[in-house]
DNA sequence: TGATTCACTGACCGCTCGTTCAGCGGTGTG
DNA sequence: CACACCGCTGAACGAGCGGTCAGTGAATCA
């Protein structure tokens, strides 16, 4: 028991600098999120980030992964739903929409991910660890393409580069919403991205 | 004679910085793009880039302009010619998979000047100058949707929203496109996107 | 041919930021 | 109460950056 308490703790501080990273990236971008500001926003010195982290690349290296699981987990219950693909379509909309929503700032972060910038090093860094979960999102979603091919739902075309005409065009109008100061109703939106998605743009 | 002579040499040698600038930065992006290694690969020392930049913010900014007008004029031409929304959507897209395909590095820039990184104040300075360029950009695109709209080509949306998601969603299609080793015929991309965009997905 | 000019150079400066580590104070122990 | 322990601290360090400027040498002038 005694050893399980100090791994509470310890869970605990690391808990608390990633979410201070996770703040202070959002606000400031990857490139200029400095460990003092982070340490300041964490409410502890700079050098005691040290004990629970290697060096800066490994604490973004984690905050990133616990910020998108987070995402990720909303989306993949979204999937999970039985339904038409145009249901889960509207379920996986309206779960982003939310959680970007819930976490304004966290949109800055995700193009980070995305986008990495930094030293080489630091970008081959970064390029190993996020990019695979980006690829990885891009083909879930290319996967349900596939399903709703077959079943015949959609028009039969190349699943990776739709996925990802579907992904960034959506998360554009997302982060458009996002930093909007009066953004109309999510269902709107989502009316919007949905019907665009399944039925285009002609009249 | 003689004073234009001068004025010649001095527009080459910014030329010459401004490609360098744009070569390092579409390599190493925005944020890690040296003053030393922009003044290495113009084959010139550090000192000399401040005789014609004022500092390396300006040197920024100028290469953005420069390499943004050649695109936006491919564009502009596509967007001018006469003819039906679906004409002119599937220039643009053919202009800019061309001007993607030529300056493979390019798009690395591209990214940059929508997600501005660095400190604060570079920041600043760089929404200040780079926004305004994108979003009259997607003003653009939004202007010939309103027209197709009135013209009845195309449905009643908000034009502005409509305009992100076609921007974004083609360019991580281009994207992708530009990093594949063996991206199959333009055509088939256009093909894609174009009917992707006027008619959805919708069997 | 000696004097003058000036575009160019690169060693240098000040600064920021990631990383380290000697020391401090609170806590548990004998 | 004294002692050992240890998580935590933040001053100090060094690497790397943008920006500076005294110096250099080739071209031009007188």
């Amino acid at each position: 028991m005694a050893r399980s308490k100090e791994e509470v703790v310890q869970e605990f501080r690391i808990q608390t600098i990633r979410d201070a990273a996770m703040r202070v990236i959002a606000r400031k971008g990857m490139a200029s999120a400095t460990m003092q500001e982070i340490a300041d926003e964490a409410g502890i010195a700079k050098g005691t980030i040290y004990l629970y982290f290697r060096d800066r690349d490994e604490l973004v290296e984690k905050t990133f992964e616990s910020a998108m699981s987070d995402l990720h987990d909303r989306v993949e219950v979204a999937l999970e739903k039985e339904g038409s693909f145009e249901e889960k379509l509207r379920a996986v909309l309206a779960a982003q929409i939310d959680y970007f929503q819930a976490n304004r700032e966290f949109f800055r972060l995700y193009i980070s991910l995305r986008y990495p910038e930094g030293s080489a090093q630091q970008q081959r860094r970064q390029k190993r660890h996020c990019q695979p979960q980006y690829k990885s999102r891009v083909e879930r979603i290319a996967g349900v393409l596939r399903e709703a091919m077959a079943r015949g739902e959609i028009r039969q075309l190349d699943p990776m580069r739709l996925a990802l005409f579907i992904i960034e065009g959506s998360n554009a109008v997302i982060i458009e919403r996002v930093l909007d100061e009066a953004p109309p109703p999510a269902e709107a939106d989502i009316e919007l991205i949905a019907g665009m998605i399944l039925d285009g743009i002609r009249s």
